[in-house]
DNA sequence: TGATTAAAAGACATCCGCATCTTTTATGGC
DNA sequence: GCCATAAAAGATGCGGATGTCTTTTAATCA
């Protein structure tokens, strides 16, 4: 619902990798698609984009593997969605009507609207980090429950 | 943004005929696909299902077409969105997680359910003949804005 | 420098939503 | 019964999301 595979991966990585921060490690693609029962070249190609977006960092080789930098933890889920999925999708009327809008809406115009708008404000709100409030064992357990 | 263009080309097509039901006449699928700026084949094979589901009604031959039954106008449009995308999607986690529910809820299960309950809220609520309140000459034409 | 390691990149394969075209079936008028 | 009409049904094609596999590039270490 909402969103595609593509963001879900994305972010269960992403909180992945956060997750184990502390190791002062960099994780590999083959740990992280194995933990989260992700196909792995998928997720691969997923995250390659997240580090092409600046959202975290990656580095070849031996030792190599994904890592945060600076901007990962107060990163908005709605920059996660604009990577992954794109924002066009939020202009899209229900009713499929291009010149639909609040001068000329359509007969579900105002209630999508609110709709869609309480879900960009809670997404332009919340933060990775702020999904990381749990008890991280349990957490990243229910990550990989597939 | 939510759901699929089926979705969209049926709703508009039953309103279609719903706004023309008082000229008595049944409505054929080459004016309806005409007016409203939608593959004709297309739309034939969403209104087919449609029909099959009980919420219109529709006959072959010389001046056959498509016509309202006494359950189209008040038809919530949850079941037209169950009929054309189906209701599996509402039970979809955004994190792709199968396990996730209100006992072992992923990080953003609150969150996106609050705004779930609303969409599905609404279109529990709202029916076709809901959507009919406006100007009907100017709703024909927003019908057709592409 | 050479070997090893791991991400990046590219080539395919599959499935589904979307769309088009053709054939079949049913209905009404003559 | 025959013809015309319009929906139903079937075949096919396209593109994007999803998924797999192979090759290339970059980094580390000996």
């Amino acid at each position: 619902m909402f969103f595609s595979k593509s963001f879900g991966y994305a972010l269960r990585g992403i909180l992945y990798i956060a997750l184990l921060q502390d190791e002062q490690r960099k994780i590999q693609i083959d740990e992280i698609a194995q933990k989260l029962s992700v196909p792995r070249h998928f997720l691969g190609k997923i995250m390659q984009g997240v580090v092409k977006a600046g959202l975290l960092q990656s580095t070849k080789g031996p030792y190599g593997g994904f890592s945060m930098n600076e901007t990962t933890l107060t990163t908005p889920l709605i920059k996660l969605v604009e990577i992954t999925d794109g924002l066009d999708q939020f202009n899209i009327c229900v009713l499929q009507l291009r010149n639909c809008n609040a001068v000329n809406p359509c007969p579900l115009h105002q209630e999508m609207e609110g709709i869609k708008t309480k879900l960009l404000l809670m997404f332009n709100q919340t933060t990775i980090v702020d999904l990381l409030n749990d008890n991280k064992k349990v957490f990243i357990k229910s990550l990989a429950t597939q």
